[in-house]
DNA sequence: ATATTATTTAGACATTTGTCTAAATATCTA
DNA sequence: TAGATATTTAGACAAATGTCTAAATAATAT
């Protein structure tokens, strides 16, 4: 639950998730859609990935990127337990 | 969101919030629940505070913090546009 | 009035975080 | 095999964060 909370305490990488939210995209294409280097948004989509909320995977060249779902599920499972 | 997520970034004010959902506690009732040093708490709280999750109520000598349900409905609502 | 209790404010300090540039790795293409 | 493209890794650095102790503020009780 930590690396999760971590992952969304940045502008950048709610942002990235809200871009994949639409579609599947590479490193580059993610990257192009910030004013921030290539190696930050890497580092960005590694902390997302560590959480468990993005996945990866190689196509050639490239690495494509897209949601897990699944996690999210468990982070509005944990905050609606507030509610209760 | 953003004041949000930083402030439910850190497990302590996780467990804050966890504790006041089941009832209203005051600020050294609250200290009394982790091996972290009152001043701590009390920044912590304050974090909790401007994030609008808890507000507070002088009652006395004591500050009794309440947990705030009506934000923790706008992080609900911001995750699941992600499943969307 | 004075001492005690509850909480916050102030200031210091080590750790973590987000960013950058330069270099490394991997794949594709001519 | 070179050269170009895509991405990550490494290392540096300033800013933000969580913690502490000591002091300040406020309310209660003797």
């Amino acid at each position: 639950m930590d690396s999760i909370f971590k992952a969304l305490n940045d502008e950048t990488r709610r942002g990235i998730l809200e871009l994949l939210r639409q579609k599947d995209l590479s490193a580059g294409e993610i990257a192009d859609e910030f004013h921030i280097s290539k190696p930050s948004i890497s580092h960005h989509l590694d902390i997302l990935k560590r959480a468990d909320l993005v996945s990866s995977e190689k196509k050639g060249q490239f690495i494509v990127y897209s949601l897990n779902t699944t996690i999210v599920d468990d982070i509005i499972k944990w905050i609606i337990t507030l509610k209760k």
